[in-house]
RNA sequence: GCCCCCAUGGUGUAGCGGUUAGCACGCGAGCCUUUCACGCUCGUAGGGAGAGUUCGAGUCUCUCUGGGGGUACCA
């Protein structure tokens, strides 16, 4: 039987970092399995759930290069098959009608308590303002068999009766879950480790339909924060589609996210996604939770960056600068976007290294002016010297090298110290692209106006 | 409270009873160098604690500790 995955993930928000690694390890299985990758649409939710959301999803998968086979399942369309799965549980006796309310509930057993199974034999009909529990069975234990984890095994005493259909024929999360994926004939259920608790009763909902062969487990360790929490939206950066905008290259963030929780057989963790899916295998998934750490991110980008070819570069990194600077030139873009790319890990870090050159004037860093200018008594002097030799110099990278070296032997300086003041002078910062290739873009004209300005400044 | 999961340097991991505990990120130093980067080299730091099994344990068992997840008429 060919293996058969699926992601489905619930469009109630921003695509998750998270769903995106469970989408990711579960295409990996399928495509190194040559089996299929299915994806499910789960907005049983309806007041949350929303096609703009699911939109989101979808991008964020083609953006990382995922992609599915079969048509996209929609869960809400479902439902006459989710209800008919309840009603006969009900009529089986395997489940029942309940009209408690969390009030109720709560004035039985004090808060915080499950449910006590009070309309368990009441013997309730159908009703608007009632909803359908399962009967979990009070003796035995489930247990659930996981690629990963063995065989965690529940009391089932330790199971209240829960909802499977909410007030107004409103089929659960679970139910829906149990009947789709039989449908599907999904045989591996690979989703991350907070779903590992409601599992029995994903197993014990099967038992009762009377179900054949029950899919394999794999639940994924947790991704978390700094602080070994369960990434939140609320404290963490979890929008997939934020590092997008960050100028995160996908192929960079695919391959970080494959390694939270998994690492190719053989040493090199750079890898490409055709040797990931060769080298994927559930079993060697590990089981404790990955912290999402961005440095690591930013290196695996600035590789990832340095692979890109000098025109792919700066058509990447376009996006990024146009819309940030005063007046962008293409041309000038395309030669000298290649002095950018050994120095950024992100994209949306390029406009702050070249925007000098697509500006009118030249913002300071007080930093930089105080360490490359205000700091040595000598800095006029070579911006003096600078202003004049500039005039005449040949302008070109060789030959402004040339002049430049001249100016600093004038005043005993080696180059890496002459070219101090007047970088800053130019760039308005310190550490920034090669010098003279830098002058020989901005130009004769603007190039002195900024020596000048900066000897005014000072 | 109850249930379940997890535990190798700061971080992600390799190892599957015998290794000087390997790799990557980070951090530090050096080399390279037109500053800053890139690149290269070297360094830094590790199997939560305690019992047991065994000639031998990061690797197997148990207890404890710590962390996390679940416990909704959310998914």
């Amino acid at each position: 039987m060919t293996p058969r995955a699926r992601f489905s993930p619930s469009p109630t928000g921003p695509f998750h970092v998270g769903g995106a690694r469970t989408a990711l390890f579960n295409w990996l299985f399928a495509r190194h399995e040559g089996g299929a990758f299915l994806l499910r649409n789960e907005d049983t939710d309806r007041a949350r759930s929303s096609d703009h959301w699911l939109e989101g999803i979808l991008d964020g998968l083609r953006w990382l290069g995922m992609d599915w086979d079969e048509e996209i399942m929609r869960q809400s369309e479902r439902s006459e098959e989710h209800l008919a799965a309840a009603r006969q549980l009900v009529e089986g006796g395997q489940a029942y009608w309940c009209d408690c309310t969390r009030e109720a509930i709560e004035a039985r057993k004090g808060p915080g308590g499950g449910y006590d199974g009070f309309c368990r034999d009441r013997g309730l009909g159908p009703g608007d303002d009632r909803a359908i529990r399962f009967a979990v069975p009070r003796e035995g234990a489930t247990t659930v068999t996981d690629v990963l984890r063995g065989t965690p095994t529940f009391e089932n005493a330790t199971i209240d009766d829960f909802v499977i259909v909410r007030r107004g024929d409103a089929p659960m999360f679970v139910l829906a879950n149990v009947v789709d994926d039989e449908f599907q004939r999904i045989t591996h259920v690979i989703r991350g480790e907070e779903h590992l608790s409601t599992t029995p009763k994903y197993l014990l909902i099967r038992r009762a339909l009377g179900l054949g062969t029950d899919p394999a487990f794999a639940h994924l360790p947790l991704i978390v924060n700094e602080r070994r929490e369960k990434l939140s939206k609320r404290r963490d950066k979890v929008q997939l589609l934020s590092y997008r905008d960050e100028g995160y290259l996908p192929e960079a963030l695919r391959n970080y996210l494959a390694l939270l929780g998994w690492a190719p057989r053989e040493g090199e963790e750079i890898a490409t996604l055709e040797t990931m899916v060769e080298q994927f295998r559930l079993e060697d998934v590990s089981r404790s939770p990955a912290m999402f750490d961005v440095k690591k991110l930013n290196h695996f980008n600035g590789h990832y960056i340095r692979e890109l070819g000098a025109g792919e570069f700066a058509a990447a990194a376009r996006p990024f600068v146009e819309p940030a600077v005063e007046r962008f030139d293409p041309e000038l873009f395309t030669q000298v976007a290649p002095l950018a790319q050994t120095r950024v890990d992100r994209l949306a870090d390029v406009p702050e290294l070249l925007g000098f050159l697509f500006s009118d004037r030249v913002e300071f860093d007080e930093a930089s002016w105080e360490k490359g200018i205000a700091k040595n008594e000598w800095s006029a002097d070579v911006l003096r010297d600078a202003a004049a030799a500039y005039v005449e110099a040949a302008w070109e990278t060789e030959a402004l090298k040339d002049t430049t070296v001249a100016i600093g032997e004038r005043h005993g300086l080696k180059l890496g110290k002459a070219q101090a003041p007047i970088r800053v002078a130019v760039t308005g910062r310190t550490g920034a692209p090669r010098l003279c290739g830098s002058l020989a873009a901005l130009g004769r004209e603007t190039t002195l106006q900024r020596v000048n300005g900066a000897l005014e400044r000072i």
